[in-house]
RNA sequence: GGCGGGAUACCCGAGUGGCCAAAGGGGCCAGACUGUAAAUCUGGUGGCUCUGCCUUCGCAGGUUCGAAUCCUGCUCCCGCCA
């Protein structure tokens, strides 16, 4: 196996990476597998607790994709039976759902599915943790816990909150980390990649691993992806994370929504462009950094035809104010109307219908108070032959026709097929 | 176990008998502006057959012409003490 020269290693490394511990041990080990021609074991746990990969999951992954272009082994780790305990990591409250047991091999398999668009599957070593957390014994477990205190696990700053405010931590939650390091004991990890919210749980894989006589791993910690809204952690429940396995349109949607303050870190985390490039692009007009960074990402989930299709459809749709190309169709069956809106049926019977009622029937609106609100502040309007017509007054009866688009605010808009 | 405090709309949080569909902030929605975003400004943010009507302030009752507000019981949370 020839492995490129160190320094270059270290500087592919060292890309968008926030800590590295112990740093000076990194250098050693990948000089040390380059002369013995071992690759270095690069341990990646996940917990598949039903994910929807995003953006913000492939940064440590794409560290991973790196290490293996470089010749080194990839070690997924499913943590099939720490998932039935939940990561406390950043959390300052227990977690309340748990998983089943075939809950969490269902997830398993559609996230390794989704890992394979990052990281090269087939070259990869994957693990259950559960191989060997099933055959364990209650002494076994004991042992295993004898070797961690209780100030230990304090230092962690979730728990450590959790307690000074008398939040319940639970017993199997404080064998979370403990779990985690036995992972790295048994596959024998050189390095391993995760957030920087894993630092205790990296450092106490090396203590375990030097208690079994065994090199100790390095923790490669990357910083914390922030979502589209700029502020927060990318994440699921906040509703601000741009998903792997969106369409190419939706993801460009979602990039050009971004700060522009953020764009430096996603051109970092995300893409290869070399960082000179970077500060070259950012240093142009905004829009068309945006739409590069948008392009160089698609590109890496779908190909580049359709990212910048993607990009065009954007310019045209969003920036140009063209009408969209895919408009979803809204039939409306007028007898069915008539019988749920009983105080409409003159008008229906004319194929026509108060604004508000049509709004909601059409579901664009939650209900006809939202409707009429809308209504008044000028975000409806209705589409003839493209035709657009603001509808300004919230007693407007509005005359059907197959084909007329309904908008409502920038976003909503729909082709209505009346039968 | 004892003593005390609390539960208000998506979230936080004011309101202690009528002027309360309920202050303020956040979030969100719409409009203006723009570069798409941010920032800023404006308006909105329970429902409905909408110049009016109906339902909401932990749950169930009660007092009153009238209750988020007073009384009784219940549930849950929280602090202090043991």
């Amino acid at each position: 196996m020839n492995f490129p020269p160190v320094d270059e290693q270290l500087a592919i490394i060292r890309r968008g990476v926030e800590k590295i511990v112990p740093e000076e041990e990194l250098a050693a080990k990948l000089a040390k597998s380059r002369e013995t021609g071992q690759p270095l074991r690069i341990k990646y746990g996940i917990d598949p607790t039903g994910i929807d990969v995003h953006l913000g999951h492939t940064v440590p992954l794409r560290k991973m994709r790196q290490f293996q272009e470089m010749g080194h082994q990839a070690v997924i780790i499913i943590g099939n039976y720490t998932a039935l305990v939940g990561d406390p990591s950043g959390r300052d409250q227990a977690r309340v759902k748990k998983l089943t047991e075939a809950d969490v091999e269902a997830n398993a398999r559609d996230y390794l599915t989704q890992v394979g668009k990052v990281v090269d599957i087939s070259k990869a070593e994957i693990h259950r943790n559960g191989d060997w957390f099933a055959k364990m014994s209650f002494a076994d477990i004991l042992q295993l816990c004898g070797k961690i205190t209780v100030a230990q696990l304090l230092t962690r700053d979730d728990f450590a909150k959790r307690y000074a405010s008398q939040s319940p931590i639970f017993l199997h939650e404080c064998l979370y980390p403990m779990m985690q390091a036995w992972d790295s004991v048994m596959i024998k990890s050189d390095i391993e990649l995760g957030g920087t919210e894993q630092l205790y749980s990296f450092m106490l894989a090396r203590d375990l691993q030097r208690d079994q006589g065994l090199p100790q791993q390095i923790g490669i910690m990357s910083p914390i992806l922030v979502g589209t809204d700029g502020l927060q952690k990318m994440g699921k429940s906040l509703g601000n994370y741009i998903g792997i396995s969106e369409s190419p349109f939706d993801m460009m949607k979602k990039f050009m929504q971004i700060p522009d303050a953020t764009m430096g870190m996603y051109f970092n985390l995300l893409t290869s462009v070399p960082l000179d490039d970077v500060t070259a692009i950012l240093a142009g007009h905004p829009k068309d950094a945006k739409i590069r960074l948008a392009k160089f990402v698609i590109a890496g989930y779908h190909n580049p035809v359709l990212a910048d299709e993607a990009a065009d459809r954007w310019q045209r749709e969003v920036g140009g104010g063209e009408l969209p190309t895919e408009i979803p169709v809204v039939t409306l069956n007028l007898a069915t109307l008539a019988s749920t809106l009983p105080q409409c049926q003159a008008d229906l019977a004319q194929s026509r219908l108060a604004a508000p009622q049509l709004l909601k029937a059409a579901g664009l609106v939650p209900s006809t108070s939202d409707a009429m609100r809308l209504i008044a502040q000028g975000g409806v309007s209705v589409y003839e032959d493209n035709q657009p017509t603001v509808i300004s007054d919230s007693k407007a009866v509005i005359p059907l026709k197959t084909g007329m688009l309904l908008k409502a605010g920038k976003k909503k808009i729909v082709r209505l097929e009346i039968v």
